[in-house]
DNA sequence: AATGAATGAGAATTCATTCAT
DNA sequence: AATGAATGAATTCTCATTCAT
């Protein structure tokens, strides 16, 4: 969790830290944050246990951040910008030239890593897309993800209109979200979910790749 | 949200409303309950709030209710054993005779409908899986579904074995848990995510029937 | 705990009890809240404990009583009634014949019965001595009480003013009241303390009647 | 009420208060609370009044102490502490060699001065003795002073065996405490029940002395 | 900048009392 | 008369936030 993309974080912080046991400080609060909400959930932690273990004064978690929420913001803010810049180097060109079953190795893999090692950023988005103050950040997510991989879809499977591609990818993203939700707990993941959700992710694929012409359901999408 | 089943929910009252006004109010308070966990979450939501929905004072609430807690927890147990009498009905020994397509259909749009008219209960159920508070029916609905829906399924698969088929059905109720969600807003729902819902169940599940004939452990794929 | 002295005490009550089964239920909650009082404290005691365990529904107690301290009062004033009623039979002019060790027998014994009998007047005598409503009758008790035996002992001892009667009869009145309140556990007595307390009260009561001729403090007295 | 003796207290306390300005305010309300438990009772006061009264915020009474029981706690561990290094200082050996009227004073005087002093602690501490709330200290000071007494009451009359002179030593000190706090409202105290307070002790400590020679329990008398 | 003591609004829960049936 | 459901003010305690040092 580097804080060198701190552009956006920094709307939010009520100081710049211009030095760098500022940086650290920050830095030590966030992750004291995202752990702490992992474990016990948003409301349930305080800003105390918060600044307690990330062995600062409550009044310094206050210099930088002007209330609770702004933290939860900080770190939607730092899952927003970590998946999309991990998108951004996944998603290139020779993504067209790749099997199926590769291109779904590339979109899962690195999501179930990252959400490894950045515990608690799932209570985070979970609540983003609750509360009103975060779920634009949620939208925003959703929205630059898939039009990503909506483009480089489409251009796997000319043979669909934008809108239906885009609902495709949606659901792709929503059973990505749902099934690593339930593969990962803390550090350790359970490897037959992520296999599984591949599979699941290919046989779906696939069928759109076959333009569902067997489908019995909606053929005309 | 009927009160027909009120069995379970009684186990946890704490006066029994003999009368028709009294169970009228439990009832209400229920409903309030549901439908402020939903709008705001459970932390947020204050038992004034509940009481104040509910048209009722707040010593009213305790007088059925020892706490907060009993209140979500009753409303958890209401979702288990609504879905659970819900699927029971459906999942019949002539589930085998019909069509996948059909079997999805069965299994995906009552459970929609449920969602549509008993707004939060699914949200309180899944907290009540994450938040010790909320104590542990937890797996409860999950097993029971689970092994039913095993049951059913490897009558249709004979060539897997109990503990392949159990995830695999554990993965579909994951995803129909999930997208559901997605789809369900209050009391409409996002038809076309219903619509592709079924296209990856049935992919998915075509793909079980199809391919995986030689092994039971995803081989080369 | 019988109702036969009903004056004073239906002055605090709502209603008359006219008929029989109205009395025995004013009877069963002044019972209720005695025991009560005496195993949890006043405080502690709820009226929905005492309509509880006098088997009565707390409207019919409200019915009776207009509020909570009300049913101490009353338990107070019989406590008063009793114990006055007590002390005029024994108070009687042959006091002075007996002996001094005779005449703490006679007072000292009938109290520690009726405290025995009457569990739950303790707890609300101490607080008659705290809380100002109840104080009024407090000191009706200890002025009826120390005037009737103040007059016994000035017979015994004429050398006396009255003044200084008065003072040694409430010295003994609260060193009765202090030891009878450490002998006394519910329904059983510590025998030990009793035989005490009266080795107290003669020791004191022969040094007052010697004149405290010998005594090298206060001798002027 | 001083607090140079806050060892014990601060066993009790959440938050040791490290600057003179948190020890005053534990001063206060430590000195509020006894005043308003002596005034009011312990069910009675409200933690909002021990706050108001001590010109605290209420959050600050809950920094220090983690809630109302042990307050009430804190005063009668101070009041057990006070008592009990008093009367280390007081019962020496010399204790002996004085005459019993002056023992009298050396007990009672310096006991009656600190009831003066600190209003309201004798009040919590006996209620301690009650109040299952009020965990036991209970026997413990009664235990630790009844011992020391009778060790010196022993060696002035060898002719008693230490149960009996245990019992008397238990006597003495619950006319004592029975009549000091009669004797003490406020901060004013009543001079004369102090003089008949030492008549008592005098008259029966001496007819122990005199006349129990002969045999260790209470023969014909 | 850093600290942590102080603040007080707000939450859960109880219980004396009322009142409709 | 009797019942017990309904009421809501009052109580204990927490925690986000401020501010003096």
């Amino acid at each position: 969790m580097t804080m060198s993309e701190t552009s956006a974080a920094q709307a939010r912080l009520r100081r710049l830290p211009k030095q760098a046991r500022g940086e650290q400080r920050v830095h030590a609060i966030l992750e004291a944050a995202a752990s702490l909400f992992d474990e016990l959930g948003y409301d349930v932690t305080t800003t105390g246990m918060i600044a307690s273990r990330a062995h600062t004064a409550i009044g310094s978690l206050y210099d930088f951040f002007p209330n609770k929420e702004s933290i939860a913001t900080s770190l939607a803010e730092k899952y927003v910008n970590d998946i999309r810049s991990l998108y951004e180097r996944i998603l290139m060109d020779d993504f067209i030239a790749i099997s199926l079953s590769e291109a779904i190795d590339h979109i899962v893999d690195p999501l179930v890593q990252y959400q490894q090692t950045h515990v608690g950023l799932q209570e985070i988005w979970l609540r983003s897309q609750i509360d009103p103050h975060l779920k634009s950040l949620s939208l925003e997510l959703d929205t630059i993800l898939s039009q990503q991989m909506t483009a480089v879809m489409l251009r796997r499977n000319p043979q669909y209109d934008e809108v239906s591609m885009q609902r495709i990818v949606y659901i792709c993203m929503w059973i990505i979200q749902g099934l690593t939700k339930k593969a990962v707990h803390g550090a350790t993941i359970d490897e037959p979910i992520i296999i599984e959700l591949k599979h699941v992710l290919l046989a779906y694929l696939r069928s759109i790749e076959d333009n569902r012409s067997e489908s019995s359901v909606s053929p005309a999408l």
